[in-house]
DNA sequence: GCCGTTTTCGGCCCGACTGTTTTCAGTCG
C-alpha cells in the first residue's frame, strides 16, 4: 500500500479498508465498532463524486458523513505531507500478501491473515505462490480451512484473471438481466420477477445483476435460476437466494420471497446498502427492526406485499429508487418534501441529434435522415427536435466554405419544416470548443443557427483554471445556449475533465445558458451529483440523446433517470416546455 | 471511530449461505 500526497478516492477507500482489516486481525472484539467506522468511511469516500483532496483543499473532510475528527485529521496529514504516522503504524499489523488475498472472493481479513502467516507469504507473486500451495494441498491442512475452501480459492485465483476491469454500463447490464428474465419466464414457478439493485436505481454503472421473484415455490424458482444455460457456474444456492457466475466475471444474484412479504424484499434488494443501513438505523430508534422479510416491532413481524406500504409504515413518503443513495432522501421523505421528479413523459423534445446530412465534419455523422428522425420523434410524442451535427472540419475548409455548408444545412432544415408534420426542427450545431476556448465557426455562421451546443472533444487534460476559462469563453456568444456532455467523460474509458463548477453554474445562471444531460449510456453526462448541484443553483438543464441513428433516440430514458438521480423536477429541464414556451425562453 | 428530533455518552443494520465444526466463524450484500 503506497501512501502519497495525491491519493484518489479509490485509493483512500482501499487504504481505509486496509486499516479496518488490520484492526480486525489484531483484536476484533476490542475494535468491533472502530472496524465498522473505518469501512463506513471507506464507503463514504468511495461514493463521494468529488475528490476528497478537493474537499480538503476547500474545507473540512469531517463534513463528509461517516468521516469524523480522527480520520479527517489523518487524511489531512497525508494530503499535506504524503504520510500518515498513525496509519503506517496500524498497517504494520497486516502482511502485504494479506491485502492482495483479500481481493479474492470468499477471502476476507481473517483468512487472508491466516494464509499469509501459515504459508509465510512474502508479498511477492502472492497469487502465484498461493496457487502452488493450493495445488500441493497445503491450504486444506491449515486449521479452520479444508478441502472445499482450498478448491474455492483455486477457482477464485483462476477467475480473478478474467474479472472485468470496470463495472458494466447500465444499458449493457440491462441486456444481461433481460436475457436471464427471458429464461426465467419460460418456467411458471413464480408470480413476478423484478430487476433490483443498482439496475433499478439506474446507477450509471452496475456491479452485478440483482433479481427477485415473488413465489410460493422457492425451491423450483431457484432451481430454474441455477440451471441458466449461459452461466459459468453456481456460486451459491440456498433456500432463499442463489448466485451465478456469468461470463466476463459478472455475478447474478436472485432472492425469493412469498408474495405476502415481497414488498419488503423489493425494498431490501433495491438498496443501496447505504440507504438501507440509514433506514434501519432510523427505524431502530422508533423501535422497529427492518429486513427483507418485513418490519419487526417488539418481536412481532409485520409483512408487506407492497413496497409503498413499507415506507408508509415508517412514516415516510415513498422514495423513488433513483434517490436511494443515502444523500438526504430519508430526511426529505420523513418531512414529505421529496421533489416531484421529472418523468419520461414530460420530455417534449430531443435537443441533441445527429442526422446523416453531410456536414463534412472531422467527427462522426449520423446514420438516419432528417425525415426518419422527424418520423421517430413523432412516435415519441415530441413537439420538437434539434439537428446538432458536428461543425464542418477546419482542415480542408476555409471559413467561406464552412459558411456555405451551414447555409445548405439551414435550407435543408427549412425544407423539412415546410412539409406537413407536427414536429418542429431546430437548426443547430454541436461545435467543438477549441483548446483556447475559441469556436471553429464564424460569427456569420453562428447567426444562421437557431442556437448552438458547444462541447469539448480535445485537450482533456488542461488544469481546472484553464479549462474553466476555456469553457466560459466558448459559452460567451449569444447563439451558444447549451454546454453539451460537459465533463466529456466516457464511462470506464475517460475521466471527467476538471472544471470549477461553481463558476460554470454562476455563469450559466446569470447569462441564461443551459447545461446538457447527455443520455448516451456511455456518457450520462452531466453526472448525477453535479445535476443535483446545478439544480441547487437554479441552473436550467437540457436533455439530449446525442443519437447518431433513430434507434438511439430511445436512450432518452437514461437521461431522464440521471435527472431523477440528480433530484431534478420537470421545471429544471427546459425541453419539458411546450414548443411555444421553449421558443419564448430561447 | 462516529454520531445525536429520546443521547456529548453509550450505543452502533440484518440476514443468507458455506464449510468446518458439533454450535459457530467467516464472508458477503
Amino acid at each position: 500500500m503506497k501512501i502519497h500526497k495525491n491519493l484518489t478516492n479509490i485509493e483512500i477507500a482501499k487504504l481505509l479498508r486496509a486499516v479496518a482489516a488490520s484492526y480486525q486481525i489484531q483484536d476484533e472484539s476490542k475494535n468491533k465498532f472502530r472496524i465498522i467506522s473505518y469501512s463506513r468511511a471507506a464507503d463514504a469516500i468511495e461514493h463521494l463524486g468529488t475528490e476528497a483532496k478537493d474537499i480538503w483543499d476547500e474545507g473540512n473532510l469531517a463534513d463528509i458523513p461517516g468521516v469524523g475528527i480522527n480520520i479527517s485529521k489523518h487524511l489531512g496529514e497525508i494530503f499535506s505531507t504524503g504520510k500518515s504516522k498513525h496509519f503506517e503504524k496500524i498497517l504494520r499489523g497486516i502482511p502485504k500478501a494479506a491485502l492482495v488475498l483479500m481481493d479474492l472472493p470468499s477471502v476476507g481479513p481473517k483468512r487472508a491473515y491466516r494464509l499469509s502467516q501459515e504459508l509465510k507469504l512474502s508479498g511477492k507473486n502472492t497469487l502465484l505462490v498461493l496457487k502452488k500451495y493450493a495445488l500441493a494441498g497445503k491450504i486444506a491442512k491449515i486449521p479452520g480451512f479444508g478441502e472445499e475452501i482450498q478448491a474455492d480459492i483455486l477457482k477464485s485465483i483462476e477467475e480473478s484473471k478474467n474479472k472485468p476491469e470496470s463495472r458494466l454500463i447500465l444499458s449493457v447490464a440491462e441486456n444481461i438481466a433481460l436475457k436471464i428474465i427471458d429464461w426465467m419466464e419460460k418456467s411458471k414457478t413464480f408470480f413476478r420477477i423484478d430487476v433490483l439493485g443498482s439496475l433499478r436505481r439506474m446507477a450509471p454503472t452496475v456491479g452485478d445483476i440483482d433479481l427477485a421473484c415473488a413465489t410460493n415455490n422457492p425451491q423450483k424458482t431457484i432451481e430454474r435460476f441455477c440451471s441458466y444455460p449461459a452461466k459459468i457456474r453456481v456460486l451459491n444456492k440456498g433456500e432463499k437466494s442463489a448466485s451465478l457466475l456469468l461470463s466476463g466475471g459478472i455475478r447474478a444474484d436472485l432472492k425469493v420471497e412469498p408474495p405476502s412479504s415481497y414488498g419488503a424484499l423489493l425494498q431490501h434488494f433495491t438498496g443501496s446498502k447505504h440507504h438501507n443501513v440509514a433506514l434501519r438505523e432510523h427505524a431502530l430508534k422508533k423501535g422497529m427492526s427492518l429486513s427483507e422479510h418485513g418490519i419487526k416491532t417488539k418481536g412481532k413481524l409485520v409483512l408487506f406485499s407492497v413496497e409503498e406500504d413499507f415506507y408508509k409504515r415508517l412514516g415516510m413518503s415513498f422514495i423513488p429508487p433513483e434517490l436511494r443513495e443515502d444523500r438526504g432522501e430519508i430526511e426529505a421523505a420523513l418531512n414529505h418534501n421529496l421533489p416531484q421528479l421529472i418523468e419520461l413523459k414530460d420530455v417534449r423534445g430531443d435537443l441533441q441529434i445527429h442526422s446523416n446530412f453531410d456536414i463534412e465534419t472531422s467527427h462522426d455523422i449520423g446514420a438516419s435522415s432528417m425525415e426518419e428522425i422527424i418520423f421517430k420523434a413523432k412516435s415519441l410524442n415530441y413537439e420538437y427536435v434539434a439537428f446538432t451535427e458536428h461543425n464542418p472540419s477546419q482542415k480542408g475548409h476555409n471559413p467561406l466554405q464552412i459558411l456555405d455548408i451551414i447555409k445548405k444545412k439551414r435550407e435543408k432544415v427549412m425544407h423539412v419544416n415546410s412539409s406537413e408534420n407536427h414536429v418542429y426542427a431546430f437548426n443547430s450545431l454541436e461545435i467543438d470548443i477549441l483548446p483556447d476556448g475559441r469556436l471553429p465557426v464564424s460569427e456569420k455562421a453562428l447567426d444562421m443557427l437557431d442556437f448552438a451546443l458547444v462541447s469539448i472533444h480535445s485537450s482533456f487534460k488542461k488544469s481546472k483554471g484553464e479549462m474553466t476559462k476555456r469553457v466560459l469563453n466558448a459559452l460567451e456568444h449569444p447563439k451558444v445556449k447549451i454546454f453539451a456532455h460537459p465533463t466529456a467523460r466516457i464511462l470506464g474509458k475517460r475521466e471527467a475533465v476538471e472544471l470549477d463548477w461553481e463558476k460554470i453554474f454562476e455563469f450559466c445562471l446569470t447569462n441564461n445558458k443551459w447545461i446538457e444531460i447527455n443520455a448516451d449510456p456511455h456518457r450520462l453526462d452531466l453526472p448525477d451529483f453535479l445535476i443535483r448541484e446545478a439544480v441547487g443553483y437554479g441552473v436550467k438543464l437540457t436533455l439530449g440523446t446525442d443519437a447518431h441513428a433513430v434507434d438511439a433516440m430511445g436512450n432518452m430514458r437514461y437521461g431522464v433517470a440521471m435527472a431523477r438521480r440528480g433530484w431534478a423536477t420537470k421545471e429544471d429541464i427546459v425541453n419539458t416546455l411546450p414548443l411555444k414556451d421553449f421558443l419564448k425562453l430561447l
